[in-house]
DNA sequence: CATATATCGTTAGCTGTGCTAACGACTATC
DNA sequence: GATAGTCGTTAGCACAGCTAACGATATATG
């Protein structure tokens, strides 16, 4: 398996893989601030990204609008976000996200930071360097795959 | 944000985003299969395992039983698995793959090294081996995680 | 100005994944 | 053979993803 590590096939199987039980980890510990990894994202982007429309919001996520709706309306219950009507367009809805969806998102952070900190205790400084790099290769192939899928499935 | 890519928290949150966009991305793809992530991984493990119970096949997968049990029951409508009483003890169902999972296990990592592929030849071959290591230490952080999880949130 | 067209967000309805709680079937123990 | 434990399933809940259809608003066109 060590040889095997180069090969595509390998890798392809290994990557997927590997994202899938990541993300089972993840979202284990986000429940833990009662958010879902979906609307933890959303608020993240938000929270960094400014005031956004729900249509901008649902392409930064790449999701179809009406799924953003339900993560916006459930993030809405929470009082973790709320919706503004622009002025000028009254079509759009203006995402804000309020101080305590701020709170929240710097809470959950800590909280993903505390274990990925415990997690990583038993790597080195080059590993931890090599796991930036990894991260860095990963949303380049997800960027890539991106571009590409449309020419294998359909363009719409 | 060169800089920033050694810092633990923009760490984890990169880890976070680039895990929901890259599996989102895998998603799509495994689409055109008719399959979802979560049978996809099932059925892999299957293949590749050898038969399984049900139950080992939900901690492979880290899902509890009743979820598996959907899972294969899906794969099973379509063919894929198919589930044989042990004979030495009744309340065991093991699950083994039909040639027709096997058969569309290898069509779906054909079509996705071939995604991966074309998004990886902008990539050289020391990019490739940097992609290798980060998933190895994306499996080493994942395996620790859910060593430490148990500890911040509780023991049941 | 009035009407048609386009865009944005929401609602309705479907499939699938994840969980807990409760249950039936079977083993193992006493 | 009664009792306790294990395994898988069923039932019921919440959430995420989609398409299709709709109302409201903006823009273009007659």
């Amino acid at each position: 398996m060590t040889r095997g590590s180069r090969d595509p096939a390998a890798l392809a199987d290994q990557l997927h893989s590997a994202a899938i039980h990541l993300l089972r980890q993840l979202r284990k510990q986000d429940d833990a601030s009662g958010l879902s990894a979906p609307r933890l994202s959303a608020l993240s982007v938000v929270v960094f990204g400014g005031p956004l429309t729900l249509g901008e919001l649902a392409r930064a996520e790449q999701v179809k609008p009406p799924t953003m709706t339900r993560i916006v309306t459930g993030l809405e219950k929470e009082g973790l976000v709320v919706r503004k009507g622009d002025p000028h367009d009254g079509r759009l809805t203006r995402i804000h996200a309020t101080a305590k969806g701020q709170r929240i998102l710097a809470e959950g952070r800590a909280r993903r930071v505390a274990l990925l900190t415990s997690s990583v205790r038993g790597l080195g400084r080059d590993e931890l360097a090599d796991l930036a790099r990894g991260i860095q290769l990963f949303r380049e192939v997800t960027i890539s795959m991106r571009a590409h899928s449309g020419k294998v499935h359909e363009t719409p």
